[in-house]
DNA sequence: AAGTGGACCTGCTAGC
DNA sequence: TGCTAGCAGGTCCACT
């Protein structure tokens, strides 16, 4: 689910409200893709501070350390007052005065990882190899036809893969190369510089919009107040097999690369 | 070394 | 209607 914008949305919906708040209680539910690192009761008493985001992780800092965030594919955070009994896919609550942060993720990709700093590890050791953030003034289409030039695999593998940009999952890689009209298969080392300035134009725009509509709602991807997201409602390629393509008309395929569902027009785009 | 495919876990949907 | 196979937004790891 949770790809860039969805966890930026997700941060900017609770950010503000946690900041400050101190910690009362931690409950810890099933075991998530890594431990917590540290016992639950050393995190009470501590105080919120900032909430940052890197690539798809979030950052929420607690006085002498932090917590390291991920979505996975089905999580989600949630933050308000007075929750319930937790389900049986709530596998972390993070309690305070001002209310409950709370992960829900049934498939239990995601992850809370307690570390001293963000560049301590284990933190940076998961924060390790992520590439530039696609916001970031040095991702140009100079860097990125560099990067590119580097690696012998597929665009879109090189895309979803993080190790140049960061925050492009499945969805928004395959709608970024629509954009740029390029062929997901088209082999990264072939990209000519031109062609790799409009990608880099389109994976920063496609990121962008999609954070200002709230992001996709695939399944149930809800914020932290319970919002949901529109920008499914925009997808011009991802989940639409055999439909029209909304340029030209022609159906759009459905191809498998690198075991991941990759959406395309064979004509808008090209090698 | 870089590229590829499997693994993790659960729920939903399409198809029989 | 009920069962089952296939598929899902991410990332790490083992293997070639």
């Amino acid at each position: 689910m949770p790809e860039l914008p969805e966890v930026e949305v997700t941060r900017l919906s609770f950010a503000e409200r946690i900041r400050g708040a101190r910690v009362t209680a931690v409950r810890v539910g099933k075991p998530l893709r890594w431990p917590l690192g540290v016992s639950p009761e050393t995190l009470v008493g501590r105080r919120v501070g900032e909430v940052s985001r890197r690539g798809k992780y979030l950052w929420l800092a607690l006085e002498r350390g932090g917590l390291l965030l991920h979505l996975g594919m089905s999580g989600s955070l949630s933050f308000g007052p007075a929750k319930g009994e937790p389900g049986p896919h709530d596998h972390f609550d993070l309690v305070t005065a001002r209310g409950t942060l709370r992960l829900t993720d049934p498939r239990r990709f995601g992850a809370v990882v307690w570390s001293q700093a963000p560049d301590a590890a284990p933190a940076a050791t998961l924060l390790a190899g992520l590439g530039l953030e696609p916001f970031d003034d040095r991702f140009d289409g100079a860097h990125l036809h560099a990067a590119l030039r580097r690696r012998r695999v597929a665009v879109k593998t090189a895309l979803l893969g993080g190790e140049i940009v960061v925050g492009a999952g499945n969805i928004y890689a395959c709608e970024a190369l629509f954009e740029a009209g390029i062929d997901p298969r088209l082999r990264s080392d072939r990209i000519s510089r031109a062609r790799a300035a409009l990608l880099a134009d389109a994976v920063r725009s496609t990121l962008a919009r999609a954070v200002e509509l709230g992001g996709s709602t695939l399944r149930n991807f809800r914020d932290a107040h319970g919002a949901a997201g529109a920008f499914q409602l925009d997808a011009k390629v991802y989940g639409r097999a055999g439909q029209p393509c909304v340029r030209c008309g022609t159906p759009i395929r459905r191809i498998v690369q690198g075991a991941r569902a990759t959406f395309f027009c064979p004509v808008c785009q090209r090698r």
